[in-house]
DNA sequence: GACAAAAACTTACACCACTAGTTTTTGACC
DNA sequence: GGTCAAAAACTAGTGGTGTAAGTTTTTGTC
């Protein structure tokens, strides 16, 4: 075949293709040739649209991340409340795909997180959270979402309370006990986690300084 | 070649290499042929040793991690203070092999850091944290310190206080007052971070059972 | 001393990302 | 309206990969 009339192939419908083999099969499964097969199409046409595979890989990382829906803000100024919306949103976005999750890690749309960061520091400062206090709340709760979601992106989805999974009542107890006294979901304990981070930054505008 | 007298190939001697490949030219100048070359023997060869490269990749996750020192444990039940140092030992062992921390989120040694869960809760309980509280400060604590640490190491190394790369003066001006307002490094922020949600955690006892 | 297991080897396979070169269509310009 | 370069598909091919199968020699055990 030769050109055609109307392109067969468009970087949408590829990113999307390539999101749909890494969600049945995963990142290991995404092949070029596998890829171009299912856009009724052969490897190489790939390389008009795209540089490289790791140029398709960056999009669909981006693609995951773009569907962290924005919480709406209150006019109470609760920010706490906001950035814990926002985190979760931002959870169920990333296990939507999970199988993404090691792309994710490498692919992070950085230049795309900035304008929300952008937003969100901005959310802040009219809140009356000081100046001091931003870079800390944001990285602080990116890395945090971002620990928590791509482990539990990489374990097998469950709705389950399953926790330590390796622990063994006998040559573990005290983890056995520890479990057995937190039955919250793994939902739950990100949900605290975050607001418990914004708790201790909230109060935390004092003695934190250590030296280098 | 046949069998030789002694065996060219040992596990530890292998995954070092294949670490220090790793710590050379990242994850994807590891490939079984050159693995094998610098081992003096061809790659089949190394199936006698490893099922196959997957395994190599996990004892090289677990040789990693396991570089993570143990603090000692302060005789005043300071807690707080152990977890804090426990963070940035691992922290430090983690960059200590940057490149090799793709492998780390789908590798992760989740045995070998049972045991290490099993002696900190113990610890916990000994300095009088409720029972109720283990899961939200293990769990916490270990997602924190993966996303901060991995996403560090994804980055070019730099003692710099880089932030936001991304962030223009021009369209980002929030992004760039409120980097102005954190000269704290990288491990700073981090430390500063695990300081707050162990403060927030310890705080937060009560009003943490979101629903479902 | 016989023999199975171990540890190296060689060969081979299927797959991969990617390059080079070919053919046809399209759209723009004179 | 013909010319021509760019676009978008193709086919063919390169060098690399992980892994399987089978070979040879050494080792340790009964």
């Amino acid at each position: 075949m030769a050109r055609p009339s109307t392109p067969l192939i468009s970087r949408e419908a590829t990113i999307q293709a390539a999101l749909r083999i890494i969600d049945e099969d995963g990142p290991e499964g995404l092949s070029l040739p596998r890829l171009a097969r299912e856009l009724n199409v052969k490897a190489p046409s790939l390389y008009h649209h795209f540089s490289d595979k790791n140029e398709i890989l960056a999009e669909v990382a981006k693609t995951v991340v773009a569907g962290t829906q924005l919480p709406p803000k209150s006019r109470s100024g609760d920010w706490q409340e906001w950035f814990t919306q926002l985190s979760l949103n931002f959870r169920t976005a990333v296990l939507k795909h999970r199988r993404a999750a090691p792309i994710l890690l490498q692919m992070l749309p950085r230049d795309a997180l900035t304008e929300l960061y952008e937003e969100a520091a901005g959310y802040l400062r009219e809140c009356g959270v000081p100046d001091s206090q931003l870079v800390q709340i944001l990285d602080g709760l990116e890395k945090f979402s971002l620990g928590a979601t791509l482990t539990e992106a990489m374990r097998p989805p469950s709705r389950a309370r399953v926790r330590f999974e390796h622990a063994d009542p006998e040559t573990h107890p005290v983890l056995t006990v520890a479990s057995d006294a937190n039955q919250l979901n793994a939902r739950q304990i990100y949900e605290g986690a975050i607001r418990s981070y914004l708790l201790g930054v909230s109060h935390f505008g004092l003695a934190n300084a250590p030296e280098a």
